[in-house]
DNA sequence: TCCTATATATTGAGGCGCGATATATCGCTC
DNA sequence: GAGCGATATATCGCGCCTCAATATATAGGA
């Protein structure tokens, strides 16, 4: 179980990537997206993740819209928006300095094991 | 400046390292190392600093011990304390847990850049 | 018909950073 | 010996965040 400050730090560079890699997806797809590509690890429930996503949405960072595939009920699809794609960089770069700091602490030599 | 969320995820494995590393410590000197650790990057306050502090010796992770140097005031030192390396090693593995899952999506080629 | 999986949405409780503020002392300069 | 900047610790409260719980709705299979 990670801590919560860990999961709120990391929630938005990670919907941010995802959206980036997939081009667009929905709420409960990117749920399971994360939950494998971090083996179990990182588990979103529903309350975590909507808010994220409305929030990124009032910010201008993604964009939404309503399909209905054959069979299977309507889904929201998100995508990246201009001002996404830069919001990433810029919290790539921001985990990244913070993550050279750790990295130096640990040892350099971690770096590479 | 560095997001809030970004911090208050960071605050805590980063004084645990410092400590580790140093062996001991107190508030200002501390304020001061990850100033320089972080080339300015990552700029706690007094604010941000007591209360972690403070928390972790709740928590048991550290001590602490008032010392009156020759010619300036007193200081109160932090040291970690058994289950405080316990603590870093678990902090320390969900950072990177956490981090393996965004060098994956933003490409591995990254990482030996 | 009922159950499970799929799918989105909201609320409220609890936790946390950090700017502002308070208090105190050292060492220097005038 | 007054004044001041650097050193040093401490607390409060605003605002923001997660996430369990809850609500709503639909597809498909038993």
């Amino acid at each position: 179980m990670l801590p919560k400050v860990l999961i709120a730090a990391s929630v938005k560079p990670i919907m941010l990537a995802i959206l980036a890699q997939d081009g667009e997806s929905y709420g409960y797809e990117i749920i399971q997206r994360i939950h494998n590509l971090s083996d179990g690890k990182i588990q979103w429930t529903a309350g975590t993740l909507y808010p994220v996503l409305h929030r990124l949405e009032t910010e201008g960072l993604v964009e939404s819209m309503w399909r209905k595939p054959d069979g299977g009920r309507r889904r929201k699809y998100y995508r990246l928006t201009t001002q996404g794609e830069a919001a990433m960089s810029t919290e790539k770069q921001q985990w990244m300095d913070v993550n050279a700091v750790l990295v130096r602490l640990w040892g350099p030599d971690l770096a590479l094991r």
